[in-house]
DNA sequence: GGTCGATATTTCGTACGCTAAATATTCGCC
DNA sequence: GGCGAATATTTAGCGTACGAAATATCGACC
């Protein structure tokens, strides 16, 4: 992760719920970087080539753009990451015909050999263990975790708000954002 | 998040309420990072170096191992980390005289005022939103959230497990959490 | 009092991840 | 039929993030 925002340490006796609540969805999300990375590793990959690796052989070729919104990354993170899979010999570029700006991505035939060789994606891991719970749980854990979502946004709407770039105030931006 | 393993695409239609949980996961993961980077921002710092002011400032000095904790970072990263900041003129090394192999991080006057100009930790937002749920629904999403991590776990053992380096694990423990 | 294993920190090399700017191509529109 | 805005990708620069090796110090033990 980017800067993960780590969590601020809590000596354990002195606990709230709400600080064991974060804790357990702290361990989640290390617990996945760290199976992906394992799993990655034993294919001489890293996370990021792994997902690669296998949304292409789950849904063909890509272009860039699409491949970076479907990993949620920006476009110049994903173009280095094709660079160096592109000089494993795992995928190869290739400028579209139709529009000449456009560069679909391909899985090689030693990229297509490797993604057969990877078992599962790590995501599957965690939908394995959500499947787990019954129906009602799964239903609670859904509005649960809803509300919290929508309870952050307002929160950020009223206390970090937008950088304000906007004029919407009246007098001219008032000099607000610096840089 | 580093090379966070980002899901799986899925088509709006045919989302299953795994995926909308999963969804939901994922932007409280990636809002978290964008207010942190929003707040730190504002005061020209990077979320990490946010971070650790904050926890400076309410904890007071730390060592380097201390805040690697703290901040569930490798200490080679929060060298890094402090390198910057101490570049910046925000915080001090000093060696200890107890254990000469230890070095104290504090903060510096300018360290501090910037601290003071920080409204919030990012994750106080996330606290608050938890804590907007009611006493039910917060005792809900914990064992939810329990079962969930203990399932992941133990699907991990089965499915992942360790690199197998060792010869035979056999009672040798197999390296459970060693926290 | 010298050696050995453990601990604290740094250094090194690689890979993300982001923003901003550069480059190339397409498209709309007069 | 050419100009300018929009789109697709890359480049450049910086800051994490991690593992492994190097360095320095401590502690125990002979």
């Amino acid at each position: 992760m980017p800067p993960p925002p780590p969590p601020p340490p809590v000596s354990p006796d002195l606990k709230s719920e709400v600080d064991q609540v974060l804790e357990a969805i702290i361990y989640l999300y290390t617990e996945s970087r760290r199976i992906t990375k394992e799993l990655a590793k034993r294919a001489d990959l890293t996370g990021p080539q792994l997902t690669v690796v296998k949304l292409l052989q789950t849904v063909g070729d890509l272009s860039l753009s699409e491949l970076s919104d479907k990993i949620r990354a920006q476009n110049s993170t994903v173009t280095g990451i094709i660079d160096r899979m592109e000089r494993e010999g795992l995928v190869l570029r290739e400028r579209s015909k139709e529009d000449r700006r456009v560069v679909h991505i391909r899985l090689t035939a030693k990229g297509k050999a490797l993604a057969d060789g990877i078992p599962v994606e790590p995501m599957e891991i965690f939908k394995g263990a959500l499947e787990s719970l019954s129906v009602q749980e799964m239903r609670d854990l859904m509005r649960i975790m809803t509300k919290v979502a929508k309870r952050v946004k307002q929160i950020v709407r009223r206390d970090v708000g937008e950088p304000q770039t906007e004029s919407s105030n009246g007098a001219a931006g008032a000099g607000k954002e610096e840089k």
